[in-house]
DNA sequence: CTGGTCCATGTAACCGGTTACATGGATGGG
DNA sequence: CCCATCCATGTAACCGGTTACATGGACCAG
């Protein structure tokens, strides 16, 4: 076990002052050519490796950003994390993520990460904080960025925001256009522990969609359920199975529409010859079942997101900005006219 | 902008030395009731926030642990990373996670970061290194723990393994025993950039488990190509073109299980009567098109890799551990009996 | 030849914790 | 009553970098 060599030793070694050391170290303009050269050769003969936590505290900075989501109830953070990455990778900064899989966690990390001397900036994906939390966030020694977060109070946060609400009348208006006057809605429940709204604003585009027509949203083709295929499933399959079936669904997610192929597919109706279907997020299997979805640019928001931070980083700005990112529809297999013809 | 509050402001606002502010920080025994009262209200009341930097720099560690992956690659990594996440968590340490999209990045993180001074110990997922570095990593001044990484040099690692081999012989019985003879298989190249050898290994069972039945692999019966569902679609579609096609079809991922799903369904095959289909992970689109497949336990090995990397964190070990984690067959509708009946 | 300027380099303080060792008051046994 | 013991607390060194400011030699103009 040698003991760590340190800049001392270098200096030492080369005949330098530990200062002269650290500007080799950090690039430094002013310096000779045969100094720099006879440093960096001692380096490299003594294998130094700069101390990384020396370097962070005589900086003041921790040098990293926290990123706060949730993996397992937000598959697409993962996308967004990729964004992110590609963006941080490039910098000085390491990504250090917490993964929250209950509301108690996200709280304590909400309550304790956004400190000075822990990080120097962090993005929240998806994970809307209580609103006590929130302008304790704004507030923070450190700037906090929210990427797809939606939450009434969050307007003082700087975001990036998809608009689930322009999602869901994209949706719902496709349908319309298809000559569907018949269109329901399966989604999560709009009440969530983690107070996730997504379901409820991809459902308020769709009545707004709707009312844009001249329809009102008719209760018995709307059905609120857990997230997931199965349950998904149960729920097309009662709602397909009534005297007065609708003639398209919309789903709250491609997961959950999924799940209404899946219970098209066992009452034999096709899709869409008998049933339109329209997703949202275009996951990846999305685009191998041909699922009609509404597309979010998942990792575009991550390298959006993780630029405003380290911007925030450099200079912190008074009023928040927000970035918004409208999503797109993709028009694939599972949408089509109704029987009649379009209207 | 106040200054930061550190722990000389608290000692001395609370008329304690520096040395007893730090005790109380730590939760030290040795301390009067009342001392340990008065200094936690004072740092209450000045808002102090210890310094991680500082803190790190005095312990000589970094409370961080290193992931490299690459999620764009093997998307199963997430789940490995959950894993991680769980055993972490609980810990005192850090996540910092390195992304690699490419073979550059790769080796640029693995001959940089396993240094001391950076992280004190790293798990590399399912990226197999150059050999030149794993005779580093395994010297190196941090312990490195190798999850799902396959390369014949790697025994040098303390490692956490799938056994891709035992898998594809999983998967290919499976098929004989339903009574099939004709078994075609579907994979990635076993040659790519990254070195990636589950398809090659997948494969290897799948020779095992047909010579186990007197049988050899049909040349004509194997089709290999980049890794996606198109072209295992197309791939198939080549394979069921053929005069004397295959019954059964194992491919090496869910993800091209599913490409030969589609070309099955283009081709009026029905599955599993006219073709049975097995593929391998486990994702969660497979639970929901009903696909027999191979499930590694993901989560698990990423649990047992972060828990085996603490281990050696804690005390190096000289002959580094292997653990392994034997697939399971999970049977769901993709598979059948041949029209025959079983032999 | 002298004084000013410039710039490569050195000196030393500083970042904010931890901890080995020192200290001194209380306690208790002989 | 005295001295050894114990333990809560204090003093100060240390972790390994960065950087403001000091220094001194080279170069140049007058």
């Amino acid at each position: 076990m040698p003991k760590t060599v340190t800049i001392r030793d270098v200096a030492r070694t080369a005949g330098v002052s530990i200062a002269t050391a650290s500007r080799v170290l950090n690039g430094s303009e002013r310096l000779t050519d045969a100094t720099r050269k006879r440093v960096l050769q001692v380096m490299d003969e003594l294998q130094f490796t700069p101390s990384m936590s020396a370097r962070r505290l005589s900086l003041g900075r921790t040098m990293t950003i926290t990123v706060v989501t949730s993996f397992l109830t937000r598959p697409q953070a993962v996308e967004r994390l990729r964004g992110v990455d590609a963006v941080l990778s490039d910098s000085e900064f390491d990504l250090v993520i917490y993964n929250v899989e209950t509301v108690e966690k996200r709280d304590q990390y909400l309550r304790s990460l956004p400190l000075a001397q822990r990080t120097d900036g962090m993005l929240l994906i998806s994970l809307p904080p209580r609103s006590e939390d929130v302008t304790r966030l704004a507030s923070a020694a450190v700037p906090v960025v929210a990427i797809d977060v939606h939450s009434p109070t969050l307007s003082v946060l700087p975001r990036v925001m998809g608009d689930d609400v322009a999602g869901g009348e994209l949706a719902a208006r496709h349908l319309l256009e298809l000559g569907h006057r018949q269109i329901g809605y399966i989604g999560d429940e709009f009440e969530n522990p983690f107070g996730f709204t997504s379901s409820h604003d991809r459902f308020t585009g769709y009545e707004r969609a709707l009312a844009g027509a001249g329809l009102a949203a008719r209760p018995e083709w709307i059905a609120l359920g857990a997230h997931g295929r199965y349950a998904a499933r149960e729920l097309a399959s009662r709602l397909l199975s009534g005297p007065d079936r609708p003639t398209a669904i919309f789903a709250a997610s491609d997961t959950q529409a999924l799940g209404v192929i899946a219970a098209a597919h066992e009452m034999g109706l096709d899709v869409p010859r008998d049933l339109s279907i329209v997703g949202y997020d275009d996951i990846e299997a999305a685009e191998y079942v041909g699922l009609t979805t509404i597309r979010q640019r998942l990792f575009e928001s991550g390298r959006l997101g993780a630029r405003l931070l380290l911007k925030e980083i450099e200079q912190r700005s008074d009023i928040p900005t927000s970035t918004d990112l409208p999503p797109d529809l993709v028009i694939r297999a599972t949408s089509g006219p109704t029987r009649e013809g379009s209207a």
